[in-house]
DNA sequence: TGTACATCAGTGAACGCGCGTTCACTGATGTAC
DNA sequence: TGTACATCAGTGAACGCGCGTTCACTGATGTAC
């Protein structure tokens, strides 16, 4: 053969990983197969070698993005940072300005409500498992109450990320991201007191 | 002239109206104003005459629905179910079904982020206004902690409603809906007791 | 060892389509004289 | 009262462009005999 063993496998992984970073960074509705495949050293046709349709590529970079993420708090757990240190990330101006990086939910959760099924699906299995991993790693609280206070944590982080990165005015926006942490780090804190 | 004194300011408010739901029903990159004129019941090119670009009717419709959500916040607090009231019809089923009707922050704010200065800075603007209005209207804490739990509970708000209506699964959906419920007016009705 | 063929990652032109925007034109009305 | 012209909301074709997808082809390699 013409390519070494592993090379299609390699280029697939090139493209996937360009993808993951510009569906973040622009949404994938900006994002065009012509140019990505420039990017990745190919032209447009070799895109249909690697992935059935854009669509299946969609799928399968929220599923990578939203493994990264999972690894990040596990990162972070096993750093001896645990959930806070996380948080702290999370809502950093740094992940604010860089979110071609960053989490998959803050920059596509919208786009990904008008995907077909089979997106959302994947979509919502990843988030379960985030979910259950933030969950995993409370402290306070009976199963229940760490559930739902993962739900708490997880909703506050990506609408304070979304608006943050929205928002025109880096006064407004560091101070969007600092209260985040503050009641991030008050709900891990606590446990929630259910009323219902 | 051969139309109504009124009519093309009439006509301007009906493509607006328009523009504002299929904005957020579909996003704004998926709305053709092609299509929206059809549906206005005019042809493509009177845009022209009612708005000097696309970008300009966005910055307009984000302006618009901004202060239809401030209209509902003040709506909520005059009709005597206060800002409990507007949290659970926001996080309502109904909603998170019908996007068109609903916030333009959940619907568009990663969107927004990736527009030119001036549309990102009407959003700014009538993003201050909302937390504003929200704060004048908490009872717990001093005036910093109750412009502090405004953003709280705007963020969470946002974040909740995007993530319930991206997830595929409706008791999972419903699940996080009825959790912001609770976190959110957990906030709501205690001071946050600043760390900072 | 040499020749014919199979494999297959990638090429690049072409497809039909919808986009935002422009612009010469239409036609019903109001105004001027 | 009748005629010529100005106004102006809206028409609809055209512009250049980029989109996702298809497909006949290329060319370097491995395999068979």
């Amino acid at each position: 053969m013409r390519y070494d063993k592993g090379h299609k496998e390699a280029t697939r992984r090139r493209i996937l990983e360009i993808a993951t970073r510009q569906f973040r960074e622009g949404g994938v509705a900006a994002v065009g197969l012509a140019g990505l495949m420039t990017d990745a050293g190919l032209t447009n046709g070799a895109f249909y070698g690697h992935f059935g349709s854009k669509e299946a590529l969609v799928r399968e970079a929220i599923e990578a993005a939203l493994e990264d993420s999972q690894r990040k708090i596990e990162a972070s757990v096993a750093s001896g940072a645990g959930l806070s240190g996380f948080v702290r990330d999370y809502l950093s101006p740094r992940h604010r300005d860089s979110p071609g990086k960053g989490c998959v939910a803050a920059a596509l959760a919208a786009e990904v409500a008008r995907h077909p099924a089979g997106t959302r699906t994947v979509f919502t299995t990843k988030v379960a498992e985030v979910l259950s991993l933030i969950g995993q790693h409370l402290t306070a609280g009976s199963p229940e109450e760490r559930r739902s206070t993962a739900m708490s944590v997880y909703t506050l982080l990506v609408g304070t990320l979304q608006i943050a990165r929205a928002v025109n005015d880096r006064l407004l926006s560091d101070e969007i991201l600092a209260n985040g942490v503050a009641t991030v780090l008050r709900l891990i804190a606590t446990a929630p007191n259910h009323a219902v």
